[in-house]
DNA sequence: AGCACGCTGTTTAGACCTAAACAAGGAGTG
DNA sequence: CACTCCTTGTTTAGGTCTAAACAGCGTGCT
């Protein structure tokens, strides 16, 4: 039976709405309000453990993108916007605010347009001075849980991605089947 | 052993540290970059179903919020708060929001502060005729999972949920003993 | 009563993001 | 060679959030 336990924030939504709206359709929410709740309390952790390195989250995301790319640690906007799952114009904005702190170079064309971004020494070192010592912490947040529910809970979490890529990736690439020619 | 298959973000993620910094503790990695990747690809589903229904995501959480708790559908900010797991600055903001569209109706004091946020009869119909499409289109959206996985992700979230809100919920709050409330 | 403190709500500064309008170059075609 | 399309990067408008400074008010202590 449901072991006895106090409902959790997904668990109180979803006896709410039944509650006032019987019949409406809760089972989601005990996944989807579930991960969110998990993001944000990882990502205020993250961003308030970062302040104190003096970094902020997106400038951390487009540096270690560069890092663990490798050496010459250069990339293109697109690549970067790939990598980074965030918009174009996000990209412009990380990598003006980067270059202004000294932690890229934007390699410019003629037009003023960035071919490639790439990471100072600067940015590098701060990168190889934070990344472990981040990882770490983090790790220890999820160690509650055993070896065993972690890489169940992983195995699951790269199931559903699987299927919300296949079904919400970008339109234009989402229509890009191997070899078929229709469109 | 290892089903051969191609690595999604976040296996490369871990892959490209390894080689570039091996000794670098990857493991949180297949738990939170995965919670994060399928969050946002979440919310931006959501954001743009809501766009062509007229509503932001920040409003429908404060609509729903207040609908869910009962009639009368008045709460405080600072009940608000609680609920939607967001500042008590970003409460402010959506109120005031919310309030110009007609959503809402702010109760307030004499000195100008607002004591009780109540749903109009506008709000209220905006809720009652987008929540149930919402949460079928959500559902549809993570039933490529068999239904026994779908349970145990969501068993194993909230575990993972127990531990993180024991260490990460707000300090003030984090030493509060159980005492009243169960109700 | 007088006063300090804590709890709540508001305001503002600073970051960040998306969407959409724009702009620059390259490739294919007549 | 001119034209058009497409890809890619930039800019801008609009919206959201947090953190922190600020303000109102009740409470308990003296």
């Amino acid at each position: 039976m449901t072991p006895p336990r106090n409902p959790d924030g997904a668990e109180r939504i979803q006896l709410a709405w039944t509650r006032e709206r019987p019949g409406t359709p809760v089972e989601s929410i005990g996944v989807i309000t579930r991960i969110w709740h998990a993001g944000k309390l990882l990502a205020d952790d993250r961003r308030r453990t970062l302040a104190r390195l003096g970094i902020d989250a997106a400038t951390l995301d487009l540096l270690s993108t560069l890092r663990r790319h490798g050496a010459p640690y250069r990339m293109t906007p697109a690549e970067l916007k790939e990598a980074c799952l965030v918009s174009a114009g996000a990209i412009s904005q990380r990598v003006a605010r980067a270059e202004t702190s000294g932690l890229v170079r934007a390699h410019r064309s003629s037009g003023g347009r960035t071919s490639a971004v790439e990471l100072t020494a600067e940015g590098h070192a701060l990168i190889e001075g934070s990344v472990d010592e981040l990882l770490r912490h983090e790790q220890a947040l999820v160690e509650h849980l055993t070896p065993a529910q972690r890489e169940q809970l992983a195995e699951l979490l790269r199931a559903l991605l699987d299927g919300l890529v296949a079904r919400l990736a970008d339109p234009r690439t989402a229509e890009r089947p191997p070899s078929s020619g229709a469109g």
